[in-house]
DNA sequence: CACACCTTTGTTTTT
DNA sequence: CAAAGGTGTG
């Protein structure tokens, strides 16, 4: 165990009192939280399914559970069912118990921003969206497309936060009723509808549906003994409301968090659930963690400067201290003002590559190293509004950076020219223009027309061919373009980069298509084509504003340019916080339509949050200056208009502080100097089933669909095999409750489970036939086999080494007669994804089961639901097992060194692939010249 | 100092 | 199109 102050101690070892800690920047908190769930694991009696930890990230929740693996794995040798051990968000956890135990909810798919968006609007009278009046006179109601926005921030307010409700106006809450009636009949959650649901289990089961919500309960009272809540005062109302209804039944809870951190509340974020914490729980401890063992004194001596700046009722009490062996060293830390941006982003520039190669030791007893570019960080207030010049300064001088938010997708050449083809087929543009476009993509190859493509365009928009709306599938046109126009990565003119940037690009926009397609699939064709590019023209752009290039996981050593938000959680030897002008940082308030124009501010608590007051400025501007560990570069430059010439308060605050210089020469000979040597950083990889049986079959194949994100066409009957899933995971969760079930179930099995929005009728018919048919055989020939259930959907996950994890669940796991386990994975042909399973995929689900149990299964089965389906059963054997893990490790690897390639030679993986047109020619080359 | 008028701007982002 | 900073007037 590593050694801990006494306070992380103290933290560490409070197990059985309601506990918050307050943890002040760089004091340690990951791995409290961490040691502290090892210690509660360690309890008689306590296992892993009885620990809920909730962060805000997928990616926070990965670091946690990692860092949480490997203490366990260190102190206890290895433990059994750690699968079941709750990390993740709250979304997730709700998500999650709905459709456990909720069999309505099975079948339900989640919205995203876009496609929420894309739903309001198709279904603006329906959801109330046209009737919402405003305050405004010149908009007296919302309306649509314009207003879809903000429509969603209204609805969750009114879930999210303590609306009083009287103070509503009667049209805006028939919408909140009209629109959560429009999600239940179309089977989807958004991300408010997935928490309220599961809130509203919790606090009145007896309204719930019956048998549902008392199992929902029972587990909540049974398996939540430990609740852990990390980033605690990012907790919105209704998130306050699903802690106390896991907890309610008495289990122990512990929120971490930092009041000043607080920078969210412009989207619900409630300060005062972890100000008024200790008043609200009974016996509660509180501990604070307030040694900084990140950054220099001076750092910590301004960052303290900071927070006072917040008044007293809105603080609670503490003082960080510096703990740290980071120096501090007169120069450190400046505060220089500038002529112009320009002058500004030169003198950054020149300081950045001052840095490099200054030796720096990380950690107290390691030896230094000479930075390197990933070692600075430069953290706007607004990267859109301000970053520019610096970005052209860098690109000027050589220096690599990475920038998020800076590039709009539909600005950039490649999709002004897909965006064209749509423009044409629909007569909003002539073929002239798209080849103007397509010369100046940088796609074609030399001597590639996109005349080559104007078949495909012309039959495509061909509306009268036949009745069948699904075969008007803009995904499938959009692919056979691509293929016809020979575009893959290798065939893109210019260096490789390039080529992985345009495909990138390409597939961002496969997935806006599949965005639209979600929604508008059933659309009379001519209609749809329509809207798809009146949605392109004027809807899509502010939809996807960032293209931000995600370089996978690999991580290059380049300065990071982000915001101060994105930088929430991180740190660097290095930090620049430029730009620092009034109205700008502290923003000022911004004018336009927003919420209170429909809801009254009134009826909302601390409804000046969401609009953001200079105190929630400040705090964000503490989490800039605490980034920092020993470097931290703050900066002035006058704007452009003359709302920014007046440099910021806070800057001027920086200045009367004594850590602080006004100008420093740069470093130069005066300090040690090493060969640069970028920090490594071990990238979290988790990995689905699916996507590790893709990386397995075919890392290229990895590549195009989840890094470049080229997406497949939808099928009409989507949406069949999950249907046969969730009706076989309702039989068998009933089965393990004594609840076994017969063929006269089927009916309402099917009425319940199947849901296949885009079938035509007559499919429609056909598939509600073939899944009554494949259930009563399974009733036939598997029926004696329910009592026999182990368990169902159970979740499982293989931890191969740190950073790399994979996640799933295994169908169905089951007593044969012979008294041997099986592990039973469903398949059936409709299945739109071909979701082959391979031996390997079996396997992995045989490691996950050892790790979840401790034992061994004595087979893996693959069982066919069709009629003349055929199936598998393969005894488990533990070579195999070694092996896969092996297998697994390698894979992750080599997605963390971005090694993606393609497989050597064209194979029956090729044949059977439906995205290798963006990988090699269809037919298999005889004659390969080698150089 | 109070007020009217004119000008300029439009953030931050996860699930 | 709304809001608030800046500027000018009394």
């Amino acid at each position: 165990m590593p050694t801990y102050t006494p306070a992380q101690q103290e933290a560490i070892a409070c197990l059985d009192a309601p506990l918050q800690i307050i943890a002040c920047a760089g004091s340690g908190k990951t791995q409290v939280i961490s040691q502290r769930i090892s210690e509660i694991l360690k309890l008689p009696g306590v296992e892993p399914r009885h620990v809920a930890a909730f962060t805000f990230t997928e990616k926070a929740a990965a670091e946690l559970k990692d860092r949480i693996l490997s203490i366990v794995e260190q102190e206890h040798g290895s433990a059994t069912g750690l699968a079941e051990m709750y990390v993740g968000t709250m979304h997730a956890f709700c998500l999650n118990l709905l459709q456990t135990y909720v069999p309505e909810t099975f079948k339900y798919s989640v919205l995203t921003e876009q496609t929420q968006r894309l739903f309001i609007d198709r279904n603006s009278r329906r959801s109330g969206l046209t009737e919402c009046p405003t305050l405004s006179a010149g908009t007296p109601h919302l309306r649509r497309f314009i207003h879809s926005r903000l429509y969603t921030q209204v609805m969750s307010i009114l879930t999210e936060d303590e609306t009083d409700l009287s103070l509503v106006c009667e049209e805006v809450k028939a919408a909140v009723g009209k629109y959560r009636d429009l999600l239940e009949a179309n089977a989807y959650f958004d991300y408010t509808s997935m928490v309220d649901r599961a809130v509203r289990f919790l606090e009145s089961p007896d309204e719930g549906i019956g048998t549902a919500a008392h199992a929902l309960l029972q587990h909540v009272r049974d398996d939540v003994k430990f609740v852990v809540v990390d980033e605690y005062q990012d907790v919105n109302p209704l998130q306050e409301r699903l802690i106390r209804g896991l907890v309610q039944f008495g289990a122990n809870l512990c929120v971490v968090g930092d009041d000043d951190q607080t920078i969210y509340q412009w989207r619900g974020s409630e300060v005062a659930n972890i100000l008024t914490f200790a008043g609200r729980y009974e016996g509660i401890r509180s501990v604070t963690l307030a040694h900084n063992f990140r950054s220099s004194q001076g750092i910590v001596a301004l960052g303290r400067r900071v927070a006072e700046g917040i008044s007293v009722g809105n603080r609670l009490p503490k003082s960080m201290e510096h703990a740290s062996h980071q120096t501090w060293d007169r120069g450190d830390i400046i505060a220089g003002a500038y002529l112009t941006p320009e002058d500004e982003a030169a003198a950054i520039c020149e300081r950045i590559q001052d840095l490099r190669g200054v030796a720096f030791t990380d950690r107290p007893g390691t030896e230094p190293r000479g930075l390197s570019w990933s070692d600075v960080a430069v953290l706007y207030r607004s990267v859109a509004a301000d970053a520019g010049p610096l970005v052209a300064e860098m690109e000027r001088r050589g220096i690599p950076y990475i920038v998020k938010g800076l590039t709009r997708l539909f600005d950039s050449r490649e999709i002004s020219a897909v965006v064209s083809l749509f423009r044409y087929m629909t007569g909003h543009a002539a073929f002239a223009d798209v080849e103007a476009l397509w010369a100046v993509s940088g796609l074609l190859a030399p001597g590639v027309s996109v005349a080559a493509a104007k078949p495909l365009l012309d039959a495509g928009a061909d509306f009268g061919r036949g009745e069948r709306w699904g075969t008007y599938n803009l995904q499938r046109l959009y692919l056979d373009v691509l293929d016809a126009l020979g575009i893959r990565e290798d065939t893109v003119p210019g260096d490789p980069v390039r080529g992985e940037l345009a495909m990138y690009q390409l597939g961002k926009f496969s997935q806006v298509i599949s965005d639209f397609e979600a929604i508008y699939f059933s659309s009379n064709p001519k209609d749809k084509y329509d809207s798809f590019v009146g949605w392109l023209e004027y809807q899509a752009p502010g939809y996807y504003d960032e293209a931000d290039l995600d370089t996978g996981y690999a991580t290059p050593d380049a300065v990071t340019i982000s915001t101060v938000h994105q930088a929430k959680g991180m740190q660097w030897p290095a930090v620049f916080v430029p730009c620092l002008r009034a109205n700008r940082f502290p923003s000022k308030r911004h004018g336009g339509l927003g919420v209170f124009h429909v809801v009254p501010d009134t009826a909302v608590p601390h409804a000046d949050r969401y609009r953001g007051t200079v105190e929630d400025e400040r705090r964000l501007f503490y989490v800039a200056v605490t980034r920092a560990q020993k470097f931290l570069y703050l900066s002035f430059s006058p704007g452009t208009s003359r709302l920014f010439q007046k440099a910021s308060a806070f800057f001027g605050e920086a200045t009367t502080v004594p850590f602080v210089s006004t100008a420093a020469p740069l470093l130069g000979a005066s300090v040690a100097r090493l060969e640069p040597h970028p920090r490594v950083e071990v990238p979290q990889v988790t990995l689905s089933f699916s996507e590790l049986k893709y990386l397995f079959e075919c890392p290229y194949q990895f590549k195009i669909r989840f890094l470049y994100g080229f997406n497949p066409p939808i099928h009409e009957a989507l949406g069949y095999g999950k249907g046969l899933h969730d009706a076989l995971a309702e039989m068998h969760k009933r089965a393990l409750d004594g609840d076994v079930l017969d063929a006269t179930a089927v009916d309402e099995l099917v009425q319940r489970h199947l849901h296949t929005p885009y079938a035509y009728p007559l499919l429609r018919e056909q598939l509600e036939r073939a899944a009554r048919a494949a259930l009563k055989r399974y009733f036939v020939l598997h029926g004696d086999d329910l009592p026999r259930t182990l368990h169902s959907e159970k979740q499982i996950q293989v931890h191969v080494a740190p950073g790399i994890t994979v996640d799933g669940r295994i169908d169905l796991i089951k007593r044969l007669e012979t008294d041997e386990v099986s592990i039973v994975d469903f398949k059936s042909t409709y299945r739109a994804q071909a979701e082959d399973v391979t031996r390997d995929q079996l396997h992995v689900y045989a490691v996950g089961y050892q790790e979840l149990t401790g034992t061994s299964a004595d087979v893996v089965e693959v069982l066919n639901l069709d009629e003349d389906g055929k199936n598998t059963r393969e005894t488990v054997v533990g070579q195999l097992l070694i092996d896969v893990r092996d297998r697994i490790h390698d894979a992750g690897e080599s997605l963390r060194t971005n090694k993606l390639d393609r497989l050597p030679t064209w194979c029956s993986t090729c044949a059977a692939c439906d995205v290798r047109s963006l990988c090699r020619s269809a037919e298999p080359v005889s004659q390969v010249l080698t150089p």
